[in-house]
DNA sequence: TTATAATATGAATATATGTTCATATATATT
DNA sequence: AATATATATGAACATATATTCATATTATAA
């Protein structure tokens, strides 16, 4: 038999892994993926939503869409968001279930 | 019929949830956990496997248990480190599973 | 074209974080 | 008791990060 050996760690892959960790480890981010689960919103409802900064929420969709765990659509002037990674967002809701029952 | 309307997010819920995806933020964590999938280590072991300074190992593991996510005990000399959070390491696992298909 | 609204961007800044260095603590050995 | 080994700790430092401010961009409406 032989022993269940873990895989190495390669270099992108730990990169990647710890960047969409990074990604979940700031309050505000969480808040505004913790929105998107219901359904998409422009920029400017999720900042009165949160009470944010209008700046601060495009920044912070800047850095989820360039992990490409958000989309957006144009509709005329406003920028609709929306989620787009499943696996992270199951993981986000398992996570807030886990510890919100403490 | 109701909406599926995702629940509040209250105050504790979220620096828990940030704390513990914070831990798995940084690349030297994750490479610390993702050695002790195969049990327990010295200090001493995880610095040499992973050529890292004690110091910054220790620091690391308090971090890490700081946040219950590993738990040691001592014999003699010798500090032996585990996992303890099965919760936080299934997802671990399941994260670096999804990345390095990529 | 001018004005208005929604969003994005870059610079500035304060704070947080990861690592190293020097040293302290705890245990074992002689 | 003195020495050696394993780990922990605190200070220092460099870098990263989150937020705000001022302004640019893009699209609509007057």
């Amino acid at each position: 038999m032989e022993e269940n050996k873990i895989a190495e760690l390669d270099e992108e892959t730990l990169f990647l892994v710890s960047q969409t960790f990074k990604a979940l480890a700031d309050p505000t981010r969480i808040r505004i993926l913790h929105l998107l689960f219901n359904g998409e919103l422009s920029v400017s409802n999720i900042a009165e939503t949160l009470d944010l900064n209008q700046s601060n929420v495009s920044h912070q969709l800047r850095f989820l869409k360039n992990l490409r765990l958000v989309k957006y659509r144009r509709d005329g002037k406003t920028i609709y968001y929306s989620q787009d990674d499943e696996h992270v967002m199951k993981i986000l809701q398992q996570s807030i279930d886990h510890a919100s029952h403490h």
